[in-house]
DNA sequence: GCTGACGTACGACAAGTGACGTAGACGTCA
DNA sequence: TGACGTCTACGTCACTTGTCGTACGTCAGC
């Protein structure tokens, strides 16, 4: 959709625990022909390794890591802000099922330079890898539906909450009663009620068991394995 | 692993509200020489439709479907049941990235022929295919280990509980309050608390919020959105 | 026919939860 | 400096939730 396609080839590593999901990804990459997939990964710490050798290889790193979020030992958010930070040449594209608000924003907060959803055809794909590659940031349509959203109703769901209120909420998602928030935040049982109390009104809840999934749907926490 | 491969052509349909994935799955299945891809479908009314259009065209129906359980519009355990009854000739096989007790066997009990993980390798998915061609039945290990955990632990989790038991699970896991679930059951609500009660004690739980992660983590209802 | 599991229901009680209002300390920003 | 938002904390009240014990009808299995 924008971005000229780089002269010279572009290496792309592809990282996502399912091996359906790389081999999809690279039949997309293998059409292109200015594109070259250098490596694949199971997971956040197995791209870094892999970043990691063939930088004292002297190899040529990728230009793009196209990255799952939801993945064992170490997670796309997290994996994104270490190669942001270590190879800072590398550009993170997300490649996701999930299109939840937080989600997006804090893969774009930790430097993701495009967001893709997994239902996004070859050619989003290809229109991502060259904005990346290009140091432009590529937003699937509905993402950017999403994020605009969001921005446009700032005072509506998570993105309303102080950063207490959402420590409370993750808290709460993970089953535990005001009681144990209280202990974990160290903050007294009638102050972790209170703050229950307004995340609540602010998310229009009626109760914790709501804001449980909510707290899911809004990307703040996982669902259970 | 096991099962010879058929002598003629098996014919394959993808179900996969996930381009990229149907994209793997297809390449997978592209490098076997006697299976045949016939179609791809985004979810489960897309490959009803599918099959529908290729019986009254008289063409021949496949005679695998490889499908994921999440999908919008209709789901994979419900399109399963659906093809079982009405083209028993198609054997159904699960891919999905969900390994949770209860949805393996829901599909199992609707007729599927096989339950892969989507971390499965090209020759689980080549195996499952041949298996599911030839009337066996194929399991992914994890799923299978899974499974005799279940079996060997029958009181443990879900399964250990009454049906009435898990209805009001499902309505925990949806927000709702003792109240709401008592009117939804047509029952009062003092016995929904018995219910839920029992439920939390058999379940080893401390509260309706633990419970409404231990309903997703059984694959008793979908994560939220 | 008896036993046991299940679904239903009640009462009473304790604990947990949520909605009020109030208020001080601290920081930021105009 | 003053206004504002945030985090903290307390008290009170009403409601919800969870536990325990009890009970009865039904249905399946021995």
């Amino acid at each position: 959709m924008s971005a000229e396609p780089e002269t010279s080839t572009i290496g792309v590593l592809v990282v996502d625990d399912h091996a359906v999901v790389r081999r999809g990804v690279v039949a997309y990459l293998e059409a292109l022909d200015n594109v070259e997939v250098v490596g694949e990964a199971g997971n956040g710490r197995e791209a870094l390794e892999c970043l990691e050798s063939l930088k004292v290889r002297g190899q040529p790193l990728p230009r793009v890591a196209l990255m799952d979020l939801m993945m064992p030992k170490m997670d796309g958010v997290e994996a994104t802000a270490e190669i942001a930070k270590r190879f800072p040449s590398v550009r993170v594209v997300i490649l996701t099922s999930f299109g939840e608000v937080e989600r997006i924003h804090a893969a774009l907060e930790h430097g993701a330079a495009g967001y893709l959803l997994k239902d996004a055809g070859p050619s989003d794909v290809a229109a991502a890898i060259y904005a990346a590659a290009n140091d432009d940031v590529f937003l699937d349509a509905a993402v950017a539906r999403r994020l605009v959203q969001k921005m446009r109703a700032p005072q509506r769901g998570v993105a309303g909450l102080t950063s207490r209120e959402r420590d409370v909420l993750v808290l709460i998602a993970e089953g535990r009663s005001n009681r144990e928030i209280a202990a974990k935040l160290v903050i007294s049982e009638r102050t972790a009620r209170t703050h229950v109390s307004n995340l609540l009104g602010k998310l229009g809840l009626r109760s914790r068991t709501q804001a449980v999934l909510a707290a899911m749907r809004e990307g703040l926490v996982d669902p259970p394995t």
